[in-house]
DNA sequence: GTAGCCTGTGGGGTATACTCTACAGTCAAG
DNA sequence: CTTGACTGTAGAGTATACCCCACAGGCTAC
């Protein structure tokens, strides 16, 4: 399968793909055709892909996923381990959650507030605890 | 007062203070020295700088931040439509949120599953969601 | 008058996830 | 045997928010 297929088939663009390959996230074989030479990827690709996508949508990094991926290949990571990970990525987005929480309460308590010199007061409260 | 004294009383660094300065968030007067010239900011920058900090923590980006500043400043702005772009802003950290807490329950339900191959099945489930 | 700290400018680098462009070789259809 | 679609490579550009470095002039204390 060229990359031209792969990126048919997923719907990804040929430049993300090779991007994806630059970053070791999905691995091809050289053909050599005169002078240069094609990448072929073959049906495993497709299920990498389907990992790959997984982690983006859980906001794992593609750095994170690279290493993820390549230690799930070799069954490097037990039952145990990967309760970790999970878990401890669940920490981050608990925090973002926390911290867009925060800014949601501010912006409904600023949207309501009837008018400038209301805003420039709460403005002077937040300013306290800026620093 | 010069950039040294401006980072010192805000805690920003004085190339964080160039940057916002770049970027048409804080002005300064330039005053010559011999051959060469300073920046000289006065104390509202001190304001303008709080106004900012509010802004990056309610995930107003520092482009935004700029316009709406400016704006502000020629009091181009009235009550509603204050409102209606603090409301704005509150559906897209709405949306992340959302992205965010999918995100979570699926990394719970992926930590909790007891091996490998259930966790396969799970992929399997989803990818059928992918695409 | 000189050491040492301050300053502005210009440019590059960091991190993330790509997209776009130009160039040149390959291959199938006609 | 030429056209068109496809391919790999290299490098630049996008967006966000800065940091770091070198260079050279300014200013103050001694």
């Amino acid at each position: 399968m060229l990359i031209g297929d792969l990126a048919k088939l997923t719907g990804l663009s040929k430049d993300g793909l090779r991007h994806y390959e630059a970053m070791g996230l999905i691995h091809s074989r050289q053909v050599r055709a005169g002078t240069r030479h094609y990448c072929h990827y073959d049906e495993t690709t497709l299920e990498r892909l389907e990992l790959i996508a997984l982690g983006k949508r859980l906001h794992f990094s593609l750095r994170e996923i690279a290493e993820l991926l390549n230690r799930l290949m070799r069954d490097q990571i037990t039952r145990e381990e990967r309760s970790a990970i999970m878990l401890h990525k669940v920490g981050q987005i608990d925090q973002r959650i926390a911290d867009l929480m925060a800014a949601r309460q501010e912006l409904i308590d600023l949207a309501g507030a009837p008018d400038k010199g209301m805003v420039d007061q709460r403005l002077k409260q937040l300013g306290l605890a800026l620093k």
